[in-house]
DNA sequence: TCATTCTGTAATTATTTTTATTACAGTACA
DNA sequence: TGTACTGTAATAAAAATAATTACAGAATGA
């Protein structure tokens, strides 16, 4: 991963979890975070696509989870706000008369998928539940 | 990780490992990755320190491996080259009146952390003679 | 019904990070 | 002593991220 939405998810999440069911308006949330309420808002629309959570408008309204921390895996939370590649980002345009440049981009997808995986196979390893009882 | 260096770092190293000892320019290197010249240079100094690679400055100068491609690891040039964590940017600063907000950095560094060992240990199964055989 | 308090979302701007460029001093060779 | 390199700094450009602002629309409840 290499932006600052896992953590901001995450938190989201934590967030959610500890209020048991509870509405927590991005305001709340943002509040927490840190962060402007509009920024929640968004990354919230991308938990809401992802099942994670769900929320509710108007007056009294806000999030909570729609799944069973328990069910969520923080590998499957990565997985929903990665966009780009692991390792680097795939713009490079090596020059293709070199068979090392013609073929590089090949290979590094390769490398970048496996380890990939493996990442998310450790991060599958820790549901939201576990994180979440980390805090009192 | 999170730049294209470490993509720029292992083409600079495939290169120099199929070159067999032969002195390459900076500005051939940056013709084989479509990069500039002086941005090769500076992937050097990084990989010099890590005693991948030695230079000769002057006239038929240039870079060539400093050890054997079986000693180098693609964890060892990851780890050359990252600076920050995994996951996210570590800039976060997190309300600290709020129970979550005041630890969760704690615990994300502590993820990052453990991921992070992960991953390296993924990528030092393969080593730079490994990636650099499946050229032709 | 209507003021209030929320979300949804778009548009814009600001900031930060990354990448590229330029320039030139210093080194080694022939 | 000219040429072809590296080393390095300074600067600029571009791209990616994050923040801000704004406002329409939804739900509530007085």
């Amino acid at each position: 991963m290499n932006n600052g939405r896992f953590s901001i998810a995450l938190h989201i999440l934590t967030l959610l979890d500890k209020a048991n069911g509870e509405l927590l308006s991005s305001e709340y949330l943002a509040g927490s975070i840190n962060i402007n309420p509009a920024m929640v808002r968004k990354e919230l629309i991308n938990l809401r696509i992802n099942g994670f959570v769900q929320s509710k408008e108007g007056k009294n309204g806000g999030s909570s989870l729609a799944i069973s921390a328990n069910e969520i895996t923080l590998g499957a939370i990565y997985q929903s706000v990665k966009q780009i590649s692991l390792l680097g980002s795939q713009k490079n345009t090596p020059n293709p008369k070199c068979p090392v440049g013609k073929n590089i981009n090949e290979h590094l997808n390769d490398l970048y998928n496996d380890t990939e995986l493996i990442l998310i196979k450790q991060l599958n390893k820790q549901s939201l539940a576990d994180f979440s009882s980390k805090f009192s």
